[in-house]
DNA sequence: GTCCTCCGTTTACAAATGTAATCTACAATT
DNA sequence: AATTGTAGATTACATTTGTAAACGGAGGAC
């Protein structure tokens, strides 16, 4: 079970597709990369098999050819991928990112509602600053 | 104005000391991530000078030494880098992505009180669902 | 003034990534 | 059966990234 995943942005693209198709033959995956991107056929089997050797991907041979399907669930992945992001970036700030980030992308009613009964949750307990985290432990000048 | 700014993992952690420090000396850089990383002074050297080249960060000749600076503001970055996360990830899902997340990261109680008012903004003109963006164009076995 | 140190620059080199051509073996066609 | 189209595997190669040593000059120690 693919855990840590040092996947590249070119491979998250293939991943996307098989998430989505739940399985995916790499003709299926080759077909929608060709358009999407201006890859060649080949640089998208390169990315399929190193997404098979990194455990992100299963390949299951049916006759001659593989289904691929996502050992790792996209839920998980975006997780991850998304605290990951968080965590390396000043902590006292990432409210005021996050505030923006929520103008710039979709959500759904219900998303909202989610998001509005998280963060009453959160009320409760949150203090009234967040220190900064960027600079390592001992002093600027020590 | 580094605008794209293709900026790896370790050029982000020399890049939050210099936004934290708003100037520094490279002895002042390395000192601190000589401790918090196993790396050598050399290397962040290495690391300062392409940032440099990649024009996030400003050399200001005093005399024989450097002074460093940011080309780019901390907040800006962080914003570019986490809408690019959310914009490369399924539209769908984005909304409990960010649920989540919320959870898992410290937020002050004015941050909470602008996220909520970000969300009662949003929530006017929000849809009942955000479409799926995985797949490119053309249907699956087009 | 000489020597040592510190800083910036140059060079080094392996691994990862982006991008792809080629080769090989089975499968479908004729 | 011979041919041709494909799928998967192997190989290729430039660039970027991680990690660092070596070099060369300016300033400070003596």
């Amino acid at each position: 079970m693919a855990n840590d995943l040092p996947i590249t942005t070119s491979e998250w693209e293939v991943m996307r597709i098989v998430w989505t198709l739940e399985k995916a033959t790499s003709s299926e995956i080759i077909n929608l990369l060709v358009k999407k991107r201006t890859w060649k056929a080949s640089t998208v089997k390169t990315l399929i098999g190193r997404l098979v050797q990194k455990g992100m991907l299963t390949a299951t041979k049916e006759g001659h050819t593989n289904t691929y399907q996502c050992a790792i669930a996209e839920r998980t992945a975006m997780q991850e991928e998304a605290t990951r992001l968080f965590k390396n970036m000043c902590a006292m700030k990432n409210g005021e990112v996050l505030a923006e980030l929520i103008q710039e992308i979709q959500l759904s009613k219900s998303d909202i509602q989610k998001l509005q009964d998280a963060l009453t949750a959160k009320e409760q307990t949150a203090p009234d600053q967040v220190a900064c985290n960027c600079i390592p432990k001992e002093e600027t000048t020590e």
